[in-house]
DNA sequence: CGCGTAGTTGACACTATTCAATGTCTGTGG
DNA sequence: CCACAGACATTGAATAGTGTCAACTACGCG
């Protein structure tokens, strides 16, 4: 039932140096990178594979993400444009990668960032600084995951919001079973709470994938960024 | 109702370079690092200080938590002998740090070893490594936390057995309540799981604070590592 | 021995899940 | 342009699992 992968460089999954050819772009901390497009819901890494690359939303959305042997799925983070994902500090990748939608991608290789990295204190700083920031990540989502649901969703929204246009109606790029899978809810827990949200006036829904936050009762919630 | 922090080494919170006098160990990545003691319950470091030091658990044990405003604590993770802790990548903490029981560390300044790992490659990959480690525990940590009480209290029970001596009972350093925290669940419940998870032959409770594990549907649970 | 802390147990309330049905949106083909 | 299929989302009713509140027990320490 999933969209077949398509990779808009090349057959194989990943970009090799032959391949300079193609346009190449600012990637993240300034390196030069490959662009790549993953077509909604197509694998850009499995769990355990090598984390040969490092990767920047470009645009789309990404989520990582483990399945449990009882076959629930868990997300472990959603990734936005600017965001860097694929990096966690190990060898191998600790979560698999699919695009949320169609999704641009920048592709760095991992081993040369760290090998400039020795020599580069700029560049060192910023790869602890993009850990730091996804070791903050994962503590925000354990904060998250012990709340109501209703707290989680507003926590969602929330986190959301401020990774987004400011004051501006979010776009969710993610479906309710996402939201669900990333929250540790069901998906009518999270259409539910979603309603239910809007009658309170917390939130107004234009559509379903479209959130405009109405109250500030949102800033009561949860920790402040 | 706190014991009142206890430290060996002086009566300011951190060790200086004045401390030669004191015998000094053999500490993370073997570095040498100032030996401390704190009472159980004592505070090693809060959240939002800066992260000067990083840690070495020599014997006793360490929890890290955050408080949410509704009062509720969050623990993030329990370190055992050996286990380092206190280094997030970041210039701060992201959470606070205290000793379960009498505890004692060996403590290295931060800095130091961050200036040394930019020529010591061996050293700037142990660095990583530790990272990769803490990345991983937190994602193990938020796979527990959308299991049913039950998984939890297993998935806890199976990484101390699996962190601590092989094939023996466990000795929990922690109280309930620490546990409750842990898992994201009351102190009834873990309670409650306990004796369950003993009447179905699972483990057994010598006292509340020994457990030994009999049952090797621990293995069918969760992930291992 | 008695006190205080930690842990256990019970009854009940409440929240989220489950299972099932209905509703909505979008793209495709008639 | 409309009708339909399929995916996605919402809603309802019944149930299971935790939380809450309160009482009780066990243990360690003076």
């Amino acid at each position: 039932m999933q969209t077949q992968n398509t990779i808009s460089l090349e057959s194989s999954r990943h970009p090799t140096s032959i391949l300079t050819r193609q346009a190449r772009v600012e990637g993240p901390f300034g390196m030069i990178g490959m662009p790549m497009r993953f077509a909604r819901n197509s694998e850009i890494y499995g769990e355990d594979e090598a984390s040969e690359y490092l990767y920047q939303v470009v645009s789309g959305a990404v989520r990582t993400y483990k399945i449990l042997e009882d076959g629930r799925r868990q997300i472990g983070a959603f990734y936005l444009p600017g965001d860097i994902f694929g990096f966690e500090a190990g060898e191998t990748h600790i979560s698999s990668a699919e695009a949320v939608s169609e999704t641009r991608v920048i592709v760095v290789k991992r081993a040369a960032l760290m090998v400039r990295a020795t020599h580069e204190k700029d560049l060192a700083r910023q790869l602890w600084d993009a850990t730091a920031q996804e070791l903050r990540r994962f503590q925000e989502h354990l904060m998250l995951l012990i709340c109501s649901a209703e707290d989680r969703v507003i926590g969602f929204l929330h986190d959301m919001a401020h990774r987004t246009v400011k004051n501006a109606a979010i776009e969710l790029p993610m479906s309710r079973q996402d939201i669900a899978d990333y929250l540790g809810l069901t998906i009518e827990t999270v259409s539910r709470t979603f309603t239910q949200l809007e009658q309170n006036g917390v939130i107004s829904l234009p559509t379903s994938r479209r959130v405009e936050l109405r109250n500030r009762a949102m800033s009561n919630r949860i920790m402040a960024a």
